[in-house]
DNA sequence: ATGGTTGAACCTCAA
């Protein structure tokens, strides 16, 4: 059996503790980080070495900057979206993972928020989202085990928010983030958690703000792709939600996926 | 109260 998790840690070094207990709790085998918030010559490197881990980094002064931790060793690492030079945000790595005589390629992605939907931010997450699409539908087409796991920003159906009507027509559940959502899955990718759990209503985002939490008030907006090579191989997908409960949480709660050897 | 909270870095922004 083979994990792979993702997990927005909004900013790995005040979360360090946590990450390496979880690391050593769960043994998950790949990890794909999101908005570690810092360059590459400051993230802890040492204290994620020390648990076995090999680590690649896109880092990003305080904002963005996306990781890959794993067991096993990491190739062909890509860092940055294709598709456009002048975009310099750190919000998407890839590599290959040379796994026991197989190769498992996988990204971490931490798609823009878009702030609100009147913003020049919500064009980027569209455009974002479509250069997405475009690359993912390159690595499709190389017919491998592929798991592509980040914080999306989007809820794909209303099922995935606890109280659809108060999020109705936000930046996280808009028609035109759903849209491009829908395009990634009609490539092949699959939403790993919705593929094991059909009915399954679980979060893994609550706001910090007005005690979100408290009043389950989450979205799903984390989410593991996985390429029909991939899907073949799942064994199970579920979503870490005690960790939003501990004190000093991330916002987001990590989401793991086991695939069978 | 155009709020509520968190993090990084600056005296505000992004989420």
């Amino acid at each position: 059996m083979v994990s792979v998790a993702t997990w927005n840690v909004n900013s790995v070094r005040p979360r360090l503790g946590q990450l390496l207990d979880w690391l050593r709790a769960d043994s998950p085998d790949i990890v794909l980080l999101q908005e570690i918030k810092c360059l590459n010559e400051v993230f802890p490197a040492m204290e994620v070495e020390e648990l076995g881990y090999n680590i690649a980094l896109h880092g990003q002064k305080t904002y963005n900057g996306v990781a890959i931790l794993s067991k096993y060793p990491l190739d062909d690492i890509v860092r940055g979206l294709p598709g456009d030079e002048t975009d310099v945000a750190a919000r998407y790595i890839e590599a290959v993972v040379s796994l026991k005589g197989k190769a498992m390629r996988v990204a971490s992605v931490y798609v823009p928020n878009g702030q609100s939907v009147d913003s020049d931010k919500f064009p980027y997450k569209l455009k974002f989202l479509e250069r997405l699409a475009e690359h993912m539908s390159e690595l499709v087409s190389y017919g491998e085990i592929l798991v592509v796991g980040g914080d999306y920003n989007i809820a794909p159906e209303d099922m995935d928010v606890h109280n659809p009507g108060m999020w109705q027509g936000s930046v996280l559940t808009h028609d035109e983030v759903r849209k491009r959502f829908r395009r990634l899955r009609n490539l092949g990718l699959q939403d790993a958690f919705r593929l094991c759990q059909p009915q399954a209503r679980e979060f893994s985002w609550w706001d910090y703000r007005a005690g979100a939490f408290s009043r389950d008030d989450g979205l799903r907006i984390d989410h593991l792709l996985i390429s029909a090579p991939a899907a073949d191989l799942l064994a199970g997908c579920s979503i870490h939600r005690d960790m939003r409960g501990v004190e000093k949480a991330s916002d987001h709660t990590p989401v793991i996926v086991t695939l069978r050897d």
